[in-house]
Parts: structure tokens; C-alpha cells; sequence
DNA sequence: CTCCGGTTTGACAATCGTTCTCAACTGATC
DNA sequence: GATCAGTTGAGAACGATTGTCAAACCGGAG
């Protein structure tokens, strides 16, 4: 924890491209499992270990959005770098990303009303989106 | 779907009421194997899956809030009635319930102004809370 | 009280998403 | 082209959760 990288050099391999790829190419979150079969169509042969590791990465980096569904799968979304909610169609999977100042005075309200500190909070919207209505 | 009861009649055995009971002895989330820990230490031995047959119908009823931890486990805890959110200390778990008509307002209005109908929502704050600190 | 049919239980197997292992491989560097 | 840390992938291992199914249980009818 001295003079250590933190984070070792990340090599650009071609797994690791394709991921990337295949992310930039659905709006909607999509499990570790669907990422590895859509590169699998697309002729992008990936280990599914892989796929997992590089989304890991990818989130940690704050590149992708996890969300988890009821059944406690991680699901995952190309993301823009700031923070942000999602405003998700409960039935095509459509998504927005959404944003204000609203929600993020309240949350830090309550939290200070309670003394807690060190605030953080996740936020999700469901709703059945126009097309689907 | 024509005449049959949606509900079959719950029959309030010694394990569901040890359960029941058992989550009235905490005010943070637990894991199902966690409550299964309790309830033996307890001296009230209930078959895991009925601990996890019991939550999920608690839950399905509203008698039980559920969580999903970052690694995708399901946690549990008693709650009030209404629609509510909560906030949960990092450190410890000791959780407060919160509402209030700020976020509903929010989400309803975001959620309208992008077209999405029958809209519901999740929302959890994180922090340290005073103890901690 | 006893019998009966549906409900519930629990030990255990089975799922399934995810992570681990580890030998083979790759790419940047010298 | 030799070197070496970072990577990969096949398959095993894991851990939470759910399914299976025979035995135990319960409450009402007789």
C-alpha cells in the first residue's frame, strides 16, 4: 500500500476489445452469460471467464453499470462516466439514464438528519416504457 | 386462473412462527442462512429451505423487506407496512426506514416526462452511521 | 377419538451464476 | 528471439437458492 500500482497495467487484448465492442452495441442491460453468447454469434470466441473478468474490470473502472435483477443475476450497461439513475422499461428492457439534483439533495438530507456520513445510494426506475405500453 | 384460491390457506406451524419471531429479534438485514443459524442457536431447529420457503412468502406478503447484497445474496428484514426506503450503515447494517414525498415525486415526474407508465422504483442509501463514524 | 386429504417439512440432490485453478499463451521490452 | 508479467480458457469448485419426495402433521368430518 506503499509505492505499489494499485491498478497493474491493463494489456489491450483482443478479449478484452471484443467485450468493449459488444457493449457499444445493445442499450439495455445484459447478463455476463448473454454477453458471452452474443460474442460467440458474432464470431468473437471469448472464454466465459473471461467475459466475467473483463466486465468486472470494466465496472470497476465505472465503464459499465451493474444492476442486478430480482433473481440476483448482475446485468450490464455501457455507461456514461458521470453519476446517474436508470430509468428501465420492465418489459422491452429499454433504458434511460436519468439524472437531477433532486434526488441526490434528499438522499444527503436524510442521511445527515441520521448522522450518518460517507453517502452513497443506488436508485432505479421501473416502468413500462411507450412502445410497450 | 378461474376459481382456484390464489392464496391457499397458510397453516401457522412451529417453524413459520419461530421465523416470524426469529426476525423480530434484529433491526438489520439478514441472510436466510443467517436466520437459519439463529433460529438453531435458538434451540429452534428449522430445515433451511423451509427458512427460505418462509421468507419468500413474508416477502410476497410485504411482512419482510428484501435486499440484495453487492454479491447478489438476499437479505432479509422485518418492516413496516408502507412503501418505504431505507438507510443502511455500511459498517454495522443498523438501518432506518425513510420515506417521504420528495423521491416519490421525483420518480413519478421523470418517469412521465419519458412516457413510462406503472412505474415503481428502488431506492437504498448507504453510509456510516453516528456509531461507526 | 379416529380417520382422511391436503399442507408442510426436511434431508438431499440438483441448478445456476460466478469464481477459482493452473498450465499454456501473448505482447511489450530488451 | 529471449524474457517475464499480465492473460486466457477449460473445467473444477463454490455458494446461494430451489426442487424432490416420502414422512410427519393438522384440522375438520364422521
Amino acid at each position: 500500500m506503499t509505492s505499489t500500482d494499485p491498478t497493474p497495467p491493463l494489456r489491450p487484448t483482443r478479449q478484452r476489445r471484443a467485450v468493449v465492442e459488444a457493449m457499444t452495441s445493445f442499450a439495455d442491460f445484459r447478463s455476463a452469460q448473454d454477453i458471452h453468447e452474443l460474442l460467440g454469434e458474432r464470431g468473437d470466441q471469448v472464454g466465459l471467464a473471461t467475459v466475467y473478468r473483463t466486465l468486472q474490470r470494466l465496472a470497476e473502472a465505472g465503464e459499465v453499470d451493474v444492476l442486478r435483477t430480482e433473481e440476483g443475476e448482475a446485468i450490464y450497461r455501457r455507461c456514461s462516466e458521470s453519476h446517474h439513475h436508470h430509468l428501465v422499461c420492465r418489459s422491452c428492457g429499454a433504458t434511460v439514464e436519468v439524472e437531477g439534483p433532486t434526488v441526490e439533495r434528499w438522499t444527503r438530507s436524510i442521511a445527515a438528519e441520521h448522522g450518518y456520513a460517507e453517502v452513497s445510494h443506488t436508485l432505479e426506475i421501473f416502468g413500462t416504457c411507450p412502445a410497450c405500453a
